[in-house]
DNA sequence: TTGAAAGCGCTAACAC
DNA sequence: GTGTTAGCGCTTTCAA
């Protein structure tokens, strides 16, 4: 079953003898620094090249002392994270930072929960130099542990708290603001909220915000638990005076409004108007098709790593000016 | 912005010194060898928890030359992966087994592509001890290159053609069968395809096993790219004789069809049935609620990783028996 | 059963 | 500008 041959890796001392040069040489031309005659660099890469050698990753980690990666640990279930929009192009913009630097992702995933071992270990066994935080809650037991221990941090979002380390945020809370906008200029009021569950704190800017745009005369408000979205749907639906429209912190969301609608006798958007937030593929592919807000997620994971790394750096965070959110209009929000 | 105090990290020496043992007995004890005693191996590991100390992971893995992580390449448009259930799923799965055995996941999201260097620096900087590799194609350019360079490698599906490596695959083929013979039970006859762009092997299994399965009377196959889905629904309707039901390969195309119906003024069941695979989440939520097939991948990612492990250390792949897919069927489909 | 010591491959002082 | 050398923290012979 295993194939090839099990070829000893080149070294550094194999690099320096095919240049002719010292193993210091090689480390100081590989790694840009001056000291090297360009001719030498120049003859040192070569040999490098046909060798088709690399520093070892666990040489260098155990000299600098750091890993050269960074861990993201997502204790969700996965048809959570199958869900949500969020997830997937927020690691494609992680990596899109990681990448030129020569930083690698390690990605957990565990069982819902804090999962407070799973940074110790990372964290203990040096296998990372730094953690991005997601999904964080108030409080979080995360902070005390990695606080204490030294690690560096970032918070992708606004942790609403004291919070011991720094944090990036995108502009999403005025997606709402655009989502209940877009309903209001068609005529809505009476408009419902339906929520993922509360104890995120994008759910609950999200909220605040909706509470705010939708003022006095907004509906009912309701979270949704991924297991009970459906009913979830029918209960922000429920009740009198009824609603025309709805807007949701996710596209499946939306949907399962749509669907509870249906079952209800109401049509989308001629009855009632649905938004949904992401803008995930699925908008597009929906019937009726799902207006939705869309927010810059790659960007956003873009930042939380390049703030990461110049916090493993000592340095400070380069800024970041997050785009504004664009509400994508499409079929299921009409003039009531 | 940095929190915490730099605390330098506790080596070895410090715990043998704690315990009153040399280095070596703790390495010893920490890797459950024989060689200590009981009381020794316990006052040692008590002096390990006290300090906090774990093997440091890049010093392990310079003189164990491994270093206990598995590489993952995604090359693949975000956008593509939000709307593939498989990949969350294969990803809890692998972790099911890769965390156990205290290995890490080093995932690397690459824009979309053969993505050969993202493998050869994993590789040669000795980051990673083997791959799992996904969406296989054929000829499948990274299969020379890890071959060559001696990486161990086992493949998620059924690569068609030689492959150097091991390879593990579920019985999603038999999922085609139950779709297609859930509508043939139905009363249907004309069973179109949609599926996925026709380069991924799983596709084509699926099409085959379609074709085989649908008869003669089969209706068209058509292929949607990512970009184009919405097209592709329509032409998978279009053209005479009508049909009566289409399976798809996922649920996301199976809501795009549902789409297509609804715009040429078909109902769903009612006139058409359409029937998704791998039973996402959004199966339930849309409306009507997809029928679709549901596939552990799960267990696939844990007997992928399970069989690289295995690899890495020089030994037969462990059996895997994978589960029967099952049919959910729900509102998409009905008798015709 | 335990201790001493030699590396693993690299980086970074420090001489030359 | 270039070479020498001492570690980084651990595993693993080899002696004691």
């Amino acid at each position: 079953m295993s194939a090839g041959a099990p070829r000893r890796r080149p070294t550094i001392a194999d690099v320096a003898r095919r240049a002719g040069v010292s193993q210091a040489a090689v480390s100081f031309a590989v790694n840009g620094r001056p000291g090297v005659s360009p001719g030498t660099r120049e003859r040192i890469l070569a040999a490098a090249r046909e060798l088709g050698w690399r520093p070892s990753a666990s040489a260098r980690a155990l000299t600098e002392a750091r890993a050269r990666a960074i861990g993201l640990v997502l204790a969700r279930d996965p048809a959570q994270i199958e869900l949500d929009s969020f997830f997937v192009r927020f690691l494609a913009g992680l990596e899109r930072t990681l990448a030129p630097a020569g930083y690698a992702l390690l990605l957990q995933l565990v069982p819902a929960g804090p999962a407070l071992d799973a940074y110790e270990r990372l964290a203990a066994e040096g296998r990372v130099d730094g953690f991005v935080l997601t999904d964080v809650e108030v409080p979080d037991a995360r902070f005390e542990l990695l606080a204490e221990a030294g690690t560096p941090v970032v918070i992708a979002g606004h942790p609403a708290g004291e919070s011991p380390f720094p944090w990036v945020e995108t502009r999403h809370a005025e997606g709402m603001d655009a989502a209940v906008a877009h309903l209001r200029e068609l005529g809505h009021e009476r408009i419902g909220f339906l929520g993922g569950p509360a104890e995120y704190e994008h759910v609950q800017v999200r909220l605040a915000r909706w509470r705010e745009a939708a003022g006095e005369a907004a509906g009912r408000a309701v979270h949704a638990r991924p297991e009970h979205v459906a009913a979830a749907a029918r209960a922000v639906l429920a009740g009198a005076p009824a609603l025309t429209a709805v807007v949701c912190t996710s596209d499946p969301l939306a949907m399962a409004v749509v669907a509870a609608a249906g079952e209800a006798g109401l049509a989308v958007p001629q009855d009632l108007s649905v938004a949904g937030f992401d803008d995930s593929p699925l908008a597009a592919l929906a019937s009726p098709a799902l207006t939705s807000v869309r927010v810059d997620y790659g960007e956003f994971g873009a930042a939380a790593a390049a703030a990461l790394l110049a916090a493993i750096a000592g340095e400070p965070a380069p800024a970041y000016s997050p785009s504004a959110p664009a509400l994508v209009a499409r079929a299921s929000t009409a003039r009531r």
